[in-house]
DNA sequence: CTGTTAGCGCTTTCAC
DNA sequence: GTGAAAGCGCTAACAG
């Protein structure tokens, strides 16, 4: 009943009556091993719960013990977004279960040098970009492709994880043409954000196709802006009848703006929003908006590159419209 | 100009002109040296950008190469909480700076045996038990000692960091009383939450010194809690004229509730938070609250079990008023 | 105070 | 297919 010493490999080679290099290549699965080794290995592992030793692993392959978590931006202010918070809690979930740790790491836009020093320290076991451009990812060194992802736009050798954000916004501004919008305008993501680009496309799509012109305002995912942003909009096309943001908290600032104004949601203009945050069904109006699931998203780019799968070059995860009360 | 394999300690005592064991000696600031190996170890690390191999450290030293962030409730659930995406995301950064990760673990509430068995996987460099209960930490392994911290209440050899939420419970429920409010209601943490505690004794005593009756309801630190918590308080209590929630995601169901009431806030009755969430500024009417540093906390627990400080049983982090509409 | 000597637990040639 | 042997980079006795 005390706890003993945790198995090493060697009790379990022992135990199986192989040789150490033999249950090695069981356990890891590489090299050959015949039918009847890997079998009296297995039993062993199972019988003595035995668990590879992350810190002797790595320090004999090199090949790290950490997944780091880097968020691209101006200021290290995004990684305080709940966002990243997100991601984050869902990774380090997910390494838990293999024994390994996450650090977060803040990229600054702009230095092309700040990834290859991320990855050059030891102990870098694989990657997760967040909101990369793609710039930035032709930085990534060599020596860790194959354990770098990206969750946003991706690149060659760069598989990515993101939310599909094209069909997401088609649903969102669709609904508010169906419900008789036509004077739609739209707050976007920071302009250099690549993965918002596929979202104003499809805006415009809608737009174009309903017969209505559009009307963009950049954002940055804050609320703050989308207080500002809301009154640009009423200043520069006072007929407009609807404000789709691409993200629920700067939907949350247009609402804010907008009862500044005066103007009444969505009696004047509906709002909408993207992201489905916990707060949006807390707002008033509550919020309608479209679904991100994050929590999905970085489970597949955490197993992705911790699991070394090869997943495709790109993987996308609908997004689902939600109606509530502001549009 | 090409990166070169990362210098290694026999480079460094080589450079240095020493032994590995004194440069390790004067590197780990373990052991004695001598004033010119110190100086000329140093010379050699800084010229050489010498870094530390985690792993290699942690395989002998079997003192693990991971913190973990033990989060207790309930259910898994407790893990998306937004409060421990900010713990985590704040501890994953202090973390990163000296190249170790950080892993998120759900620890059930009355199994003693989570803590015993998380402890022991190897791998493990730290602890910080998030919300613990008094018998939990009495469940942290003594190999652990010295390398755990709490956020909530401590322990002996568990050093503990918090809000100073009787201060901050204070502050809010004398400027009710100030602004006039008599028949003020609390809702509380989960029952099974000790470092609640000391937030509701406040609420008492303030009451009692102003001449009012406690009305007390327990939650549970979401939103829909608070909701039903309004009903129950107006149910019982018709002429509350206040109520205090001890968290603002509490505080917005309670806003929710009373709206679908018809009470008017602050009209008919006051609402007050506790933690100062983003959100806070951007309900209708904009929450009255008291600030929650969580980052600072965080920081403070994660640097305690990193650098092996030795800070007292105890610390408190002020919690500052911040009146907006509700209050 | 310092250097020599053993390993930590694991993977990986390289012969057999 | 399998085992013996050689380290990965570091710390910790233990003699000097």
């Amino acid at each position: 009943m005390t706890a003993e010493r945790t198995a090493t490999l060697d009790d379990v080679a022992k135990a199986a009556g192989v040789s150490r290099a033999t249950a090695s290549r069981v356990v890891t699965g590489q090299g050959p091993a015949s039918r009847h080794a890997r079998d009296r290995v297995a039993a062993a592992v199972a019988a003595l719960g035995y668990v590879p030793d992350a810190a002797a692993r790595a320090l004999v392959t090199r090949t790290g013990t950490r997944l780091a978590i880097a968020v691209i931006g101006h200021t290290a202010a995004v990684l305080d977004d709940p966002y990243v918070g997100r991601v984050l809690t869902t990774a380090a979930h997910v390494a838990a279960e293999r024994e390994v740790g996450v650090s977060l790491h803040w990229l600054p836009l702009n230095d092309p040098g700040s990834l290859a020093r991320l990855a050059d320290g030891r102990g870098l076991g694989g990657l997760v970009v967040v909101n990369p451009t793609r710039p930035a990812l032709e930085t990534v060194p060599r020596n860790l492709r194959g354990r770098v992802v990206a969750i946003g736009v991706g690149a060659r050798d760069v598989p990515s994880f993101d939310v599909d954000n094209r069909a997401g916004t088609e649903g969102v501004v669709r609904h508010l043409v169906r419900t008789g919008r036509r004077r739609i305008a739209m707050v976007t993501g920071p302009a250099w954000l690549p993965c918002g680009d596929r979202a104003v496309e499809a805006y415009r799509q809608v737009l174009h196709d309903s017969g209505g012109e559009p009307r963009v305002v950049p954002g940055d995912f804050t609320a703050v802006r989308g207080a500002r942003a809301a009154a640009e909009i009423m200043a520069r096309w006072p007929d407009t009848d609807a404000v789709f943001a691409l993200s629920d908290l700067t939907a949350l600032g247009v609402l804010d703006g907008l009862h500044a104004l005066g103007v009444q949601v969505p009696g004047d203009v509906a709002v909408a929003g993207f992201d489905d945050i916990a707060f949006a069904g807390l707002s008033r109006p509550a919020l309608t908006t479209s679904t991100h699931p994050v929590e999905e998203i970085a489970t597949a780019a955490a197993q992705a590159v911790l699991d070394r799968h090869n997943t495709g070059r790109a993987t996308f995860f609908p997004s689902r419209l939600v109606v509530r009360d502001s549009a």
